[in-house]
DNA sequence: AGCCAGGCTACCG
DNA sequence: CGGTAGCATGGC
């Protein structure tokens, strides 16, 4: 399994090369890992890592556009924001109602801790705030070395057959975290290397290209 | 015209 | 515990 996780990513790697993500203002950032540069930044991270839940970044940049308007980006400012501004601001990317509770929630969390990295638990606990998310989280707001899963990794991984079905988040997680490098450039780049494929090969089925056969 | 998108909570058995 | 309805907009 080391072997097979390893040489899946050499081979998205050599398709698809650095991806860098997290996008930051709009834009991605190849090969460079400085990210986020600031507290805006990491923020913007942050507030993105909700408002992607089972949405469209296309849709999550229209709603940040708004917010960076509203001069948003910004634990306090949200939390100044009138509630039904913020609803209006972050509509294009759906389930307005409960993500604006989660931004409220996020934002009181972020300002309690002062500039201090939060662990798993604590952001676990933020209502609005699940594996993944906290995850992304972790991986891309904070450098932690946590790897993310998504559909798209369980679907790869399912399709290709290296996973059973039943497997849950944690169990990936946890396949990943043993079998390669702990290296938060390493996860960030596996994790937006998998989405990429899957958004080439696995968008619609039937889905594609199997990563272990030979070519 | 449906189906799906970089999920989570609440509630069910 | 594991399983799932509901949340909502917009792109393709």
């Amino acid at each position: 399994m080391t072997l097979k996780l390893k040489n899946i990513y050499s081979k998205l790697y050599k398709e698809y090369g650095a991806q860098g993500w997290w996008p930051i203002n709009g834009k991605y950032h190849k090969g460079n890992y400085d990210f986020p540069k600031n507290t805006r930044e990491q923020f913007e991270i942050i507030i993105g890592a909700i408002l992607t839940q089972n949405t469209s970044w296309l849709q999550v940049e229209k709603a940040l556009k708004n917010l960076r308007k509203l001069k948003c980006i910004d634990a306090e400012q949200i939390l100044k924001l009138d509630k039904e501004i913020l609803k209006e601001a972050i509509k294009p990317t759906g389930y307005f109602n409960q993500k604006t509770e989660y931004l409220i929630r996020i934002a009181e969390f972020y300002n309690q801790l002062r500039g201090k990295t939060p662990s798993r638990k604590e952001l676990l606990a933020v209502k609005g705030i699940g594996p993944e998310t906290a995850d992304s989280i972790l991986l891309y707001a904070y450098k932690q070395p946590e790897f993310v899963i998504d559909a798209y990794t369980k679907r790869i991984l399912t399709h290709n057959g290296l996973i059973d079905e039943t497997a849950n988040y944690n169990k990936l997680k946890e396949m990943f975290e043993k079998n390669i490098e702990k290296d938060f450039k390493t996860y960030q780049e596996y994790h937006a290397l998998i989405v990429e494929h899957a958004k080439n090969h696995y968008q619609k089925k039937p889905y594609g290209e199997k990563l272990t056969a030979k070519k």
